[in-house]
Formats: C-alpha cells, structure tokens, sequence
RNA sequence: GGGCCCGUAGCAUAGUUGGUGGUGCACCCGGCUGAUAACCGGGAGGUCGUGCGUUCAAGUCGCACCGGGCCCA
C-alpha cells in the first residue's frame, strides 16, 4: 500500500488505470478468464458511422458498458462485439459533398466503382474514430472485431433473410406511392422525413361538371402541380353541400361547396353576389362526373373517367370537396383502390413532369406550380399563400414528394400477429415500453418499403428476366456464383450488377437496380453478427440475444427492424429483454442540437471531471427510461461525492502504512474477508454495523442491476459512500486509528475499512470502472487477481446483515443529529461536555439502541449521562394536533370541524382525559386517542429537539468539571491547530507550554487534565502557568483567546 | 391530429393501497479541526405545470388544457 494525493484527479488517475489496461491487456485477459462460462449473448445496436459521437451516443454505450461488465462479473462469457452500421444515404451524402456533387448523374459519370469505394473509405475511417471515442469512455467491447454491415458475410446475412421472406410469400413489388427526395432520386422511409414550415401556394379550383354547362365542383390544394394526376374528388355523404350560383363581374357560374363554407369560399374568389339553389348530402354527388379543367394540357386526362367518390377522411375545411391524386398521395392510393380508380403519376424520381403530362413535360415539379395554376386559367378560383408542416428530406433537406414508384415490400401485416405475440413474450424494461407503445406502433404498422434506388447499400439479391415474369432471390454468393458461372467476391454495386444468370425461357436475369434501405441492414445484426449463414453452430448455441438496450427512437427502428425481419426469418424475436433508455437533453429539457448550440459533448465533460463521473452521473441522473436533462451541478456533485470516496479510501492509508497492516487472507493469499468472517462477533458494533450496511448494499445493487434500474444502483452506493460511510462510520472509527499500541480495536478498525473499501469497490466497478480499478490496484493482496474486473460480483452475503443492527444504528444517527440540533438551539459547542441529556420517549425500539450503544451515544453527545423517560416527563408541557387519517375516516364531512375544535381545546386537559377515559368529547366529538396525536413541549432551561420516536432533552448546566474539560478541550485544539501550521507529522512529539493568566481557569484545568492534554496532542511535557518561562529557539507561539480567556501557548517539536 | 413518457423548492430527484410533501446540490448561519482546497449540523426556500371533477381528504384517481421529449400521421 501506498499513500495517495490529496484529492481525486481524474485525469491522473484514469490515464494510470488506461495505461495498465494496455500494457497488461485487462480486457483479453478478462475475457479469457470468463471464456466457456454460460453465454450471455448480447447484441450491440449499431451506431451510425457518421461524425463523433455525442452524449446519448455515449450514454447509450455507457448503459450498455455498465451491464456487461456487471456480467461479466458474475461469471458470464458475455459475448460484447461491437457493431456499426456503415451503409446508407447519409454517407452518400457526404462524400457527394466531398466531391462536389449534386445529383445522380455526377455519381454515374464519376464510376459507382470509384464512389462506392470513397463511401467504404468513409464508414471505415469514421468507424476507427467512433471506436477509440467509446475506448476513451472505458467501454469495454470487442471493437478489434466488430461487426460490419458491408461485410461479404453480413451483407449474405440479409440476402438469406430476403430469401425466407421470398419463400414464405412475404416479398412484394408493386407500385406504391412513397416519400420521394428529389434530389436523392430514391424513396425515403417515413422516418426519414423531418417537418418544419413551407410557405405553398393554397389553391381553390374549379372542376367542370360533367354534361352540365357552367356548373363547377369547387375543390382547394396546397399541391398545383399534383391537378394533372387528379382521377376523382372526395365528399363525405353526410356532409351538406350546397348548389349556389354565384356572381363575379357581372357573370353567372353554378358551383359547388360545402354548405357552411360557402360564404368564405365566394368571398376569396371575389364574388360579389350568390344565392343557394339547393343543398344536397353528399351520396347525392357520389358517381357524378366531371372533367379536368387540364385536359388541353394533358391530353391522358381526356381519357380519365373522373368521378366524385366518398372518403372517411374528408372534413368540413376549406371547401369539403378533396382532389384525389392516387398516383401521389397515400390516403388517395387507398380510395383508389377500393374505388377501383385509376393512376396517373406523370412524375420520374427526380421530381420531372415525364411526357404524359404533356405541356409540363420536362419540368420539375415544385417549379411548376406557377404553370399549373397559369394553365387553369378561368378555372383558378382563388389563390393565396399558405404556411404549413411539410416533409424535408432527413439528410439534404430537400422537400419530399409523394409519387407512385415501384419498390419491393415484406409484406409485415401478414405476420403482424405473430410479432404481437412475440412483444408480449419479450420482457421490457419498463413494462410500457413493449406492452404500449411499441405494441401501438407494431399495431398499426404497415408493408415496409426495403428497397432504395442508390449505390452505397447492400444490393437486393433479386434477378429478374428480361424475357419471360421469372424471378429468383438468391441467399448467398455461393448460389449466386454457382447460378452465373461467376467469381463475385464483393457484393457491392456495381460489381453485383454485371453478374447474369440464363433464364429457363432462354432469356438472361439481370438484378433489379434497388439496394436495400440501411433499416433492413441492421435487422440482421442477431445473426450476422454470430456469422449466420455461414457458420451456424454459434448461431445455434446463442441466438436469440439475451439482452438489448436502445433508446426510444429504436422502437420504430432497431427494435422493429430487428422483430420483423426475424419473425420472418425464424418465427421468433431476436431478443429475449429489452431496456429502453431515454434522451439526452439540456439543462432546459430541450433536445441538443448544433443550431441551437447547447450541446455538450462527452468530451467536454470529461475534460472537466473525468470519466467515471461523466459515467456516473449518466447512470444515477435519471432513470434509464427517462430522458435526461444534462446538468453541469448534478456533474458537480456526483464528483463531489466520487472525491469523498477517494478521501474515504486516503483517510486509513497513512495510519495502515505506519503499522504496516496486512490484511487476513486465505491461505492461498487472497483475500474475500476472511477476517470479518472469522472475528465477526466480537468486533465493536459500529464494525458490525458497517459491514452488514455494505453487504445489504450489494445485493441491492445487484438487484437494482437485474432491473434494469442503474440509477438506484448507482445512487445507492453514491449515498451509501456518502452516509454511511463518510458521514457515519469514519466519524466513529477515527479515534482508533490513533491509538499508539498494537491494538486489537485498531486491528479491527483496519479490517473493517479495508473490507469496506473492497466491497464497495467491487459493486461500483462496472459503473466507475477506472477510479475502482486504481483503489483495487493499492489494496490488492500479492494474489489476488490483477484487476478488479476479473473479481467476482460481490453479491452481499446474508449472514453477515443484521437488520436489528441497523435499525439501533439509524436510532443512535437520529439521537446524534437531534443532539446537535438542540445543542445548538441552546449555544453550546459540540466541544464542551454537558452533564445529561433525556431521551423522553415511547418507543421500545428508541430505549433499547440508546441503551445498547450507551457509550456510542454518550461519545457522540458528549454527555456525561443519557436518561431515558418513559411516558410522561415531569417537566414538560404538552401540545396537541389532529391526525387526519384517523378523524377522516370516522367524522366524514365533519371532519375539518373537529380538527379545528381539537386545535382550539388545551392539550394538557386532553392528554390527561384520553389518558384516565381513554376518550374525550370536544365541541360534542368524541375524540380518542387515534384522532390526537400530543407532542411534548419544553421547560425553558432544557433545549429540545425532535428525533424518530423521541424527544432529545439537552441539559447545558455548565458545572466547573465540565468546564473544565471544556477549557481542555479547547487547549488541545487550539495546539492541535499549531502542529499543524508547523507542519509536523502525525507521529512528531512535541513539548508544550501553555500561560494562563487567569487564576480560575487555570486551576481548572491544572492537575486534572495536564496528561490528557498531553497525551492527546503527543507532548512529552506539558506545562501549565500563570507566566510565561524559558522557551528557547525555535517552535511557535501564539495568543489565543477562549471564551474570553487569554491563553498563550508555545510548542515546539522534540529533537530540536 | 394520434400513441407513449415526463412536468414536485433556484437546480436535480423520492413519494408504495389517496391521509399534514421527503432528500441532495446551491444559498445563509453555525460546528469540527490527526480526511482540512476536506468533513459535519442547522436554517430559509414548495401555487406538487394549469383548471375542473370524484372524495370527509388528491402530488397520488378522472377529464380537459399548457409545456417538454420520442414516435406516428
């Protein structure tokens, strides 16, 4: 053992432990010594290799860190690969930005080949980085050997997965309408679409009825350029309409709206008259027809049989008729199909009006809002702006369109039940999590749109024939090889793409374009990371995971992704527990983000405090499934507290070193408690009380941890150091370091602490894994194991807990605060002894544990006696208050007057009548003793205060012996205070001479306390006078003034 | 617009079946002085987001609204 700094430094501290884990490879060695131990698989979700990492990615890796290392503890072979997700737009986007890009185009005229490769170069740099951010963190993962989503291996992994969907009827392709980016050129998932405000135009158009002159449907749209795809209108048929004609200029036109917005309608057209005909419900307009008023500029809409038909979703807003685009609209699509009506989409992937939309042809489509309203001429009724939520591209923020394009689906409402079934087998932490809202979102999912039209993806494995319908979907390269005659290493585009197979008709397959969306990549994380299908016997002995933790974002992500694609896999979830964490937001609560600028960064903080506190105060700040409000105080106290367990740990080591303590080991020279084991029963309660404090600790910690509640964990042994330990028990056990002899309390005492500083270490090693690491490393016996991550789990240990011990503990820290607390109310001084002090209580349990730990309390008090009254005290006075939980119940709506006519009655007539009838009547109540509760009121020369179950009384009488030890007191204090300005060492002996000019005041003390004092402050000789003799060179003086009294001291240390 | 979660002192957090709202930090006052750039005690500080309702009694139960978060539309 050796001594150590002052205070904590982390950065020191963490650097020594970090240094040690290299040289000496902890974490292999570890890993190692856990190896054919029972599995536990669990599976890292992986992070996107883009940018750095940022607080949640780093509370998310923490969580995780902190529950592997918790099992691995206890004996688990945890299997903690690592994983990134590395395909995907985001990427593209970047090296686009790289490059200077702007479209498609550029990409093709550059070489997929040589794109695909800087997409490659950027996921693998940007992994490399991630991985060493997540090692500064103390993460202890296989990020050697991650696994990889462009891997041949992982990408096979999806291609067979595709393949069970083929086979089992799950995979379709169809036309669809889905969220476009135009500039991306690809469909985007739902997720990926961010709405913010867009100013559109808002437009109330005329419809031409059929075979009626002059006489118009009247419909409104935020979307122009969608009127050349309109196919239908849509009513609600028990909504009014009304048949109004209505006047402008001079001219008459028969329109129709709905019935209550007719006046505001008209009033935006400019119209200056009008009169309603009729008002009809609208089953009267379904089936009427009418014409596109954009039928000279695209011609297909000559050919469309427009119809008015009914719609759930239509409301009475703007004019109650709806313009239905099937071709660019979801809701559309649905009454298209069940209407049986058809679908225009005049619009390509880049947002281009193709040629069926005859004179738009060529245009894009948000630029061609101003042509298509132009085009309507006449038949624009009114136009104005409006400000509405609208989709954005995630990633370039470009504006989404919705068109019909065709893409492949899993077809996930066919196998809905079974993922229900499967999220009620699962165990969420918390419940909810899984029960409601991630069963509400798979409850109302639809089919899962899987393909993407870009480059940097795992290619959809599906060869298509350019003569006949054939389709096959292969599930590995092998096949695929074996089918084409080929060598394909890489399944990468575009080298995948070159690969041809000779179709049974004589014709040759070619592979569908489509990539798979990245959603679909790390679905397949459960088994691609354990090599399946390449090798199955790991799959086969681990699968499905035994744990996963994401935040609440996955459940529509990770959790999803990953549930379907193994239900269509294997029938099963991939997961058997999942916890749920929350966000990391500022102070505010508001989300963290780069505009704004209130982002804190991992970094940051552990440049401040290091990484064990950024680590616990993530853990202990909220409960995981909360979101986290990051808070630079709750960082400051959490290192506050960490630097109290480091002067908790320091505070034994100079006075061990002196004596140069050994720990009692087992034979074999480790240690695990033998001495406590062994001396349990004799050692002073205070030890017995702390180790059996430490050991019910454990197994609440490890119980919390099973629970997925790491912020009682942690807060519990955050407080338990604090408390217990700092406030309480090193308080007790410091004058027994003291002690000069080899004795058998100072034994104890050593024992005692060491044993706690070992237990509790050992319980805060997963989540403080360097600070821990470093206290182990200085208490570690020769053979003990070199790390304390290769211990095992201190579990606690039933038989050394002794409740009743710590029921009688938690009296006595009652009693010392009320002590205090009274001594306080009546001025006198900790330091000065008073003659008696009166625990009046009723409790049973309050007089046995002051009675027990007489000494302890009479230590603690400095009270020359401690009297326990039962009952009554003669000297006190009384007070009386109601106790709503009994009056309610019993005098219902009566109650408030009772309480009130208790408040009032005097409460020593009360007390004394309860006490002879047992019950009393006030105001006509009947009153007993459940409806009262009387508490005791003091005697003016006594100062009180409350403590559980009691009363403490303090009797400050000052009586020449007490001031005389007061007076002592103070002297060895204040000499105390001089040793250390002189900057002696706690074993230096000094000679001391003490002038007090006051005859009183020496004669107190003179004779009685002169070998205490001298004892206590390691003076060989002590003198006490009226005047000041021969001092000699050197030493100190200095002139005190005690309560008034002059006392000059000199000391001087001996050997000088 | 819908689902789920959160909203308790300046900040953070506890509050089991409804029964006079606890704790930590910060603040102020004091103590201790062989853990000392540490430690301990006390005090002050609360419209329990808002409103309505159920009840003798609501932080707790119900409804509505406001604010924040995630997700969906």
């Amino acid at each position: 053992m050796r001594e150590v700094t002052s205070s904590f430094n982390a950065e020191e501290v963490e650097a020594a432990v970090r240094s040690f884990w290299d040289t000496d490879n902890i974490y292999a060695q570890v890993k190692k010594q856990h190896a054919g131990s029972p599995p536990w698989f669990f599976v890292d979700g992986p992070p996107y290799t883009t940018g750095h990492i940022h607080l949640g990615t780093a509370w998310n890796k923490i969580l995780k860190d902190s529950i592997l290392r918790f099992r691995r503890m206890q004996g688990y072979d945890v299997i903690d690969r690592a994983g990134y997700d590395m395909h995907g737009l985001p990427i593209e986007v970047r090296v686009e930005q790289e490059l200077g890009f702007s479209s498609k185009k550029d990409i093709e005229t550059y070489g997929i080949d040589k794109f695909i490769e800087k997409c490659k170069d950027f996921a693998i740099t940007h992994k490399e980085i991630m991985s060493d951010q997540f090692r500064d963190l103390g993460i202890w993962m296989d990020f050697k050997n991650p696994y990889q989503t462009i891997t041949p291996d992982y990408v096979e992994a999806a291609w067979w997965t595709l393949k069970r969907a083929e086979e089992k009827g799950l995979l379709e392709r169809g036309y669809r309408v889905v969220n476009i980016c135009p500039r991306c050129e690809t469909a985007i998932a739902d997720s990926e679409v961010e709405y913010w405000d867009e100013t559109d135009p808002s437009i109330f158009v005329k419809f031409p009825v059929q075979d009626r002159e002059n006489e118009y449907f009247v419909i409104w749209t935020t979307t122009p350029w969608t009127l050349p795809a309109n196919v239908a209108v849509a009513v609600r048929d028990d909504f009014t309409y009304a048949r109004v004609r209505a006047v402008k200029d001079g001219r008459e036109e028969i329109l129709w709206i709905g019935e209550p917005l007719v006046e505001e309608v008209l009033r935006k057209g400019r119209y200056q008259d009008f009169s309603i005909l009729e008002t009809v419900t609208g089953d009267a307009l379904i089936g009427m027809h009418y014409r596109s008023p954009l039928e000279e500029q695209v011609p297909i809409q000559k050919d469309v049989h427009h119809r008015v038909v009914y719609a759930d979703f239509v409301t009475m807003e703007n004019t109650g008729l709806v313009h239905l685009a099937p071709g660019h609209g979801w809701d559309d699509s649905l009454v298209g199909q069940k209407e049986g009506l058809e679908s225009l989409c005049p619009v390509d992937n880049a947002g281009i009006y193709t040629a069926d939309a005859g004179i738009f042809a060529g245009k894009f489509v948000k630029d061609a809002d101003q042509d298509v309203m132009d085009a309507l001429g006449d038949n624009l009724l009114a136009k104005k702006k409006i400000t509405h939520r609208y989709g954005h591209c995630w990633r370039c923020k470009t504006p989404i369109l919705m068109i019909s394009t065709e893409q492949w689906f899993l077809a996930i409402p066919k196998i809905k039940d079974k993922m229900l079934a499967e999220i009620a087998r699962v165990e969420w932490q918390p419940d909810w999590a899984g029960s409601a809202r991630f069963h509400d979102f798979v409850a109302g999912a639809r089919d899962w749109c899987i393909s993407r039209q870009r480059y940097w993806g795992i290619p959809i494995p599906v060869w298509e024939c350019d003569a006949c319908d054939a389709r096959k979907v292969f599930g590995t390269v092998a096949e695929l090889n074996e089918a084409a005659g080929t060598h394909l290493t890489d399944p990468h585009r575009p080298y995948v793409d070159d690969v041809t197979i000779p179709c049974t008709c004589g014709g040759t397959m070619h592979r569908v374009k489509d990539i798979f969306d990245v959603w679909f990549d790390s679905a397949m994380a459960s088994w691609a990371t354990l090599g399946f299908p390449r090798k199955t016997a790991e799959f086969e002995r681990l699968w499905p995971a035994a744990f996963i933790t994401e935040g609440q974002d996955q459940t529509r992500g990770w959790f999803y992704s990953q549930l379907g694609a193994s239900i269509i896999a294997f029938d099963q979830a991939p997961y058997n527990k999942v916890l749920m964490h929350g966000f990391a937001l500022d102070a505010e609560g508001r989300k963290m983000s780069k505009s704004v600028g209130n982002v804190i960064s991992p970094e940051e903080v552990v440049a401040k405090v290091g990484v064990d506190v950024l680590r616990l105060y993530l853990l202990s700040a909220s409960a995981p499934w909360d979101d986290l409000k990051f808070n630079w105080e709750g960082i400051k106290t959490t290192n506050r507290t960490i630097n109290i367990l480091w002067n908790v740990y320091r505070f034994p080591l100079p006075y061990m070193i002196l004596d140069a303590f050994a720990p009692e080991t087992a034979a074999d020279g480790t240690w695990d408690g033998e001495y406590v084991m062994a001396h349990l029963p004799e050692m002073p309660e205070e030890d017995r009380w702390i180790i059996s404090r430490v050991n019910s600790l454990a197994a609440q910690v490890g119980e919390d941890v099973d629970n997925g509640m790491l912020h009682r964990a942690t807060r519990s042994c955050l407080t338990c150091i604090l408390e217990d330990v700092s406030r309480w028990y090193v308080q007790l056990v410091r004058p027994r370091m003291w002690l000069e002899e080899d004795a058998r309390e100072k034994r104890e005492a050593y024992e005692t602490m060491y044993y706690v500083m070992r237990r509790i270490c050992s319980n805060l090693a997963p989540f403080a894994p360097h600070i821990t690491e470093n206290i182990f490393a200085n208490l570690r016996t020769d053979k003990d194991p070199e790390s304390i991550h290769m211990l095992s789990w201190f579990a606690g240990d039933a038989t050394l807990i002794d409740a009743t011990l710590e029921a009688e503990m938690g009296v006595i820290r009652s009693f010392d605060e009320a002590i205090a607390t009274a001594r306080q109310e009546g001025g006198r001084k900790l330091r000065w002894p008073i003659g008696e002090a009166f625990v009046i209580t009723d409790s049973d349990a309050v007089e046995n544990a002051i009675t027990q730990m007489d000494e302890l309390a009479r230590q603690r008090a400095n009270s020359q006696a401690i009297t326990i009254v039962r009952g009554a005290w003669d000297r006190m006075g009384c007070s009386a208050e109601p106790v709503m939980r009994g009056i309610g119940p019993e005098f219902g709506k009566d109650g408030p007057k009772v309480k009130a006519a208790i408040e009032a009655a005097d409460a020593a007539t009360l007390k004394a009548a309860i006490e002879r009838d047992g019950e009393v009547s006030v105001d006509g109540f009947t009153i007993t003793e459940k409806h009262i509760a009387f508490s005791e009121k003091m005697p003016e020369n006594i100062f009180a205060s409350e403590m559980e179950g009691a009363t403490v009384c303090v009797d400050i009488t000052l009586t020449p012996t007490l001031e005389g030890v007061g007076f002592s007191r103070e002297v060895v204090r204040r000499i105390q205070e001089m040793r250390r300005q002189l900057d002696l060492n706690v074993e230096d002996f000094i000679t001391a001479d003490v002038v007090i000019t006051d005859n009183r005041v020496r004669d107190l003390l003179a004779g009685i306390h002169e070998d205490g004092i001298a004892g206590e402050v390691r003076a060989t000789t002590l003198s006490i006078t009226p005047v000041a003799g021969e001092t000699g060179e050197g030493g100190l003086t200095t002139e005190w003034n005690v309560e008034g009294v002059t006392i000059t001291i000199h000391i001087q240390k001996r050997g000088q």
